[in-house]
RNA sequence: GGAGAAAUGGCAGAGUGGUCGAAUGCGGCAGUCUUGAAAACUGUUGAGGGUUACACCUCCGGGGGUUCGAAUCCCUCUUUCUCCGCCA
C-alpha cells in the first residue's frame, strides 16, 4: 500500500513511473488525495468536537461536587448534543477512511527507477547469464519421463490420493528433494540468515499484510470452517512475524530463512507448460527474508541476488537473471529479479527464484516500523527471495544432469544424499 | 470439547464510574559524587495522529453498548493460565 503522504509529496513522478506498468494512475492518485483531504478534514472536526465535550464533562464532575446540580444539569443537555454531532462526524470518518482505503488497495507498487517498461514476460530485461548448457547425449527426456524410468516422483498417485498437481516423491527423488532443502537452509544460515519453521495457515490480517489479500484471493486456498489460509510462499507467515512491530535502528536488518510447503491455487492456469514439475498446487520452497533499513535495502537486494547465484553456481546449473518489466512486476514488488533455469530437455527456461524489494510497500500494511536516529518512526523496506523453488531446481537437476547410465547428482549434493546417481 | 481465572506502560504490578494516560518497583536515559566504573542520591522516561511549535484528539487484549463522563459497569470475540476429557 502506497503513503498517502508520499502521494502528496510526489505525485507526478509516482503517475509517471507507474506508467512503466502500463497503468494511468493518475485519476486514482488524485481521488486518493481527494479522499485524504475529506478524512482529515472531518478528522478535524471531529476531534474538535470531542474536546469540547471532554471539558464540559470535566466540568460537570466538578459541579456535581460542589452540588450545584442544575447547572451540572444544563451542561449535560449540551453535552448530549454534541454526542449526537460526534457521532454523525465519526460515521463520516469511517465512510471516508474506508474510502480512502480501498483506493489504496487498488493501486500497486511504484516500480523502482532501473525497472524497464513493458507489457509482458517479452520485455523482461535479461542482465546476466552464466553456465554452460550440457550436452546431452542421444535423446534428452524431460524430467516427467526421468521421474518415470527411475521411480522417483509419481504424478498418478498424486492425483489418486489429492488431485492434479500434487506429486508424490519416491525414494532416491524424496531423498534428493530432502538432501536439497537441508543444503539450502544450511547455505542460507551460513550466509546469516536465521532459520525458522512457520506455521502453514494463516489467519486473514496476515494476508493483507503482505498482499495476498484482498488482490490475490483466489490464489490461496481458503479453510472456510476456521478461516485460515494455507500460505502460497513462506514470506506470507514470516514476514507477518513482524506485523506491527516498531523496531530500534540496531535491530535491522532482520534476515530470515525457512522452508516450507507452498500452496497455490493457480486457478485457470493450464496450459501446454505445466506438465510435470513446472507447475504445482503444493511445491516446496526455501525462502529468505530481510527487513532493512530503507537506506540499505537495494545494497540488501544485490546480496540477495548475488546469494542465489552462488547456490546456481554451486549447482552448476545454467541460469540466467531477468528484471522484470513493468507489466510483469508482482502488485506489490518495486523491483523483481527472477532466476531461471535453463533445460536442455524442454528447450525453456525455468523460473525457480524471485527475489524482490518491497521498499515500503508490505510495512505500510504491515504498519512494520523502525525508530530512525532523530527518534522519529518510519517504515522499514521488506525483501524477499526464494533460495530456491525446489520443483523446478529439481526438473533442472534431472534434466541437464542426465547421462545414458543415469541421473549425476551435482557434487555439493552428495553428502546430503548419500548417493551420486540416481539410477 | 467441558469448568473456572485472567488480559493495564519495556517488564512486574496498583487502580472498580469524575482533574487517571494511569500509583509504586525494576529497567532505560540524563545529572551529582568518582581518576574511571559500581553503589548511592536527584531528575527524567508509553504510543499513535495533529501542529512551524503549541493546542487538541485517540489508545488500559479486539469490537460493540450504558453514561454528561469508562481502565473501572454490561454484551461479545480473541488470547493466556489452572483443572477435566481427548490426542500426535
Amino acid at each position: 500500500m502506497l503513503q498517502v503522504t508520499d502521494i502528496r509529496d510526489r505525485k507526478e513522478e509516482m503517475i509517471a513511473a507507474l506508467a512503466k506498468r502500463g497503468i494511468d494512475a493518475k485519476q486514482v492518485l488524485e481521488a486518493i488525495l481527494e479522499a485524504d483531504e475529506t478524512r482529515r478534514s472531518t478528522q478535524a472536526k471531529l476531534d474538535e468536537t470531542l474536546a469540547q465535550s471532554n471539558t464540559f464533562s470535566k466540568e460537570i464532575g466538578i459541579l456535581y461536587k460542589k452540588g450545584e446540580t442544575q447547572k451540572a444539569n444544563i451542561l449535560k443537555e449540551k453535552t448530549s448534543q454534541l454526542k449526537e454531532a460526534s457521532k454523525e462526524l465519526s460515521e463520516h470518518l469511517n465512510t471516508a477512511s474506508e474510502e480512502l482505503q480501498k483506493l489504496l488497495y487498488t493501486v500497486p507498487n511504484v516500480p523502482n527507477a532501473l525497472v524497464p517498461s513493458g507489457t509482458d514476460e517479452n520485455d523482461n530485461e535479461e542482465t546476466f547469464s552464466e553456465g554452460e548448457v550440457p550436452e546431452l547425449h542421444g535423446e534428452a527426456l524431460p524430467h516427467w519421463e526421468l521421474a518415470k524410468k527411475y521411480d522417483i516422483i509419481d504424478f498418478e498417485l498424486g492425483v489418486k490420493i489429492t488431485g492434479a498437481g500434487f506429486p508424490v516423491y519416491k525414494g532416491k527423488g524424496a531423498r534428493l528433494q530432502r538432501a536439497l532443502i537441508s543444503y539450502f537452509l544450511d547455505k542460507n544460515t551460513a550466509a546469516g540468515y536465521t532459520e525458522y519453521q512457520v506455521p502453514h495457515l494463516v489467519n486473514e490480517a496476515s494476508g493483507f499484510g503482505t498482499g495476498q489479500l484482498p488482490d490475490k484471493e483466489g490464489q490461496m486456498y481458503h479453510v472456510t470452517e476456521d478461516d485460515l489460509y494455507l500460505i502460497p510462499t513462506a514470506e506470507v507467515p514470516v514476514t507477518n512475524m513482524f506485523r506491527g512491530d516498531l523496531l530500534t535502528e540496531n535491530e535491522l536488518p532482520i534476515t530470515c530463512t525457512g522452508y516450507t510447503p507452498c500452496f497455490r491455487r493457480e486457478a485457470g492456469s493450464y496450459g501446454a507448460h505445466v506438465r510435470g514439475l513446472n507447475r504445482l498446487h503444493q511445491f516446496d520452497k526455501v525462502e529468505i527474508v530481510r527487513i532493512e533499513h530503507p537506506e540499505k535495502s537495494y545494497k540488501a537486494l544485490d546480496g540477495m541476488v548475488a546469494h542465489i547465484q552462488e547456490l546456481l553456481r554451486e549447482l552448476k546449473l545454467p541460469y540466467r537473471i531477468l528484471r522484470l518489466c513493468g507489466g510483469d512486476l508482482g502488485f506489490t514488488a518495486a523491483i523483481t529479479y527472477d532466476f531461471e533455469v535453463f533445460s536442455t530437455a524442454q528447450d525453456r527456461w525455468l523460473e525457480i527464484s524471485s527475489v524482490s524489494n518491497f521498499e515500503t510497500f508490505q510495512a505500510n500494511r504491515l504498519k512494520l516500523r523502525f525508530k530512525d536516529s532523530d527518534g522519529k518512526n518510519k517504515l522499514v523496506h521488506t525483501l524477499n527471495g526464494s533460495a530456491l523453488a525446489l520443483p523446478r531446481v529439481l526438473a533442472g537437476i534431472l534434466e541437464n544432469y542426465q547421462t545414458p547410465q543415469g541421473i549425476k547428482i551435482p557434487e555439493v549434493l552428495v553428502p546430503y544424499c548419500g548417493f551420486d546417481i540416481i539410477d
